[in-house]
DNA sequence: AAAACTGATATGTTAATATGTATTTTGGTG
DNA sequence: CACCAAAATACATATTAACATATCAGTTTT
């Protein structure tokens, strides 16, 4: 589709990851969040590069948050993450980290 | 501009830091990242919501990587980056952090 | 001191692509 | 098959991303 497919993919399956964890269907992820559905379909599905603003708030809506890191810092990061926080779905994938269910704390 | 600055100002703000913490111009980033300088202007002024692809190419070149975490992990995450990694500028802003000098090794 | 030059950032224009609304297809159940 | 929820597509519009060019600040030259 676009050269950067591959670069992206990593974030937003951690949106979709995030969705269905915690058991929501892309509209009712779609009304929390404010975008549309369609979208969210279409992101999910690698069909677009969106917006930065469009995935701020749909991390927020899945209660994450999008940093920016020093690579450095990655390695420690992953294993704060991963440990303490961490419910890894399936990848162990490299940068993108994931999220735990809507009520399990 | 946009409804949304507001959200997205923080992570422009670490590219821009960044950047300049590197000693890089608009330039010579642009020639390192493959993104247009007159791009880069309108990032860190605010004018545009760029696309995921475009962020991450400017993180990557700057040293740094996008992650999504759990916003339950943030405090523990921001302890790392800022303690052993840190070389806060100027924020101590919320979300977004940032990293140290080109051969700051 | 004005003109010419250099490095850096901003702006005008247009093409490419994300986004929004409405609709359609898909998948499962009675 | 009819029905309902969920996800995918169609089309129209809004906005980014790329290219070329202009502006701006400093410095040097004449």
């Amino acid at each position: 589709m676009y050269p950067n497919k591959y670069k992206i993919e990593h974030i937003t399956d951690r949106i979709k990851d995030a969705r269905k964890r915690k058991g929501l269907s892309q509209r009712e992820l779609s009304e929390r969040s404010g975008v549309p559905q369609s979208h969210i379909s279409r992101i999910e599905n690698g069909a677009v590069d969106l917006r930065l603003s469009s995935l701020i708030e749909l991390a927020r809506t899945l209660d994450m948050e999008l940093l920016i890191v020093p690579r450095k810092a990655v390695p420690a990061v992953q294993s704060i993450v991963h440990g303490r926080f961490g419910s890894e779905g399936k990848s162990g994938a490299a940068w993108a980290l994931d999220q735990n269910k809507e009520s399990d704390d």
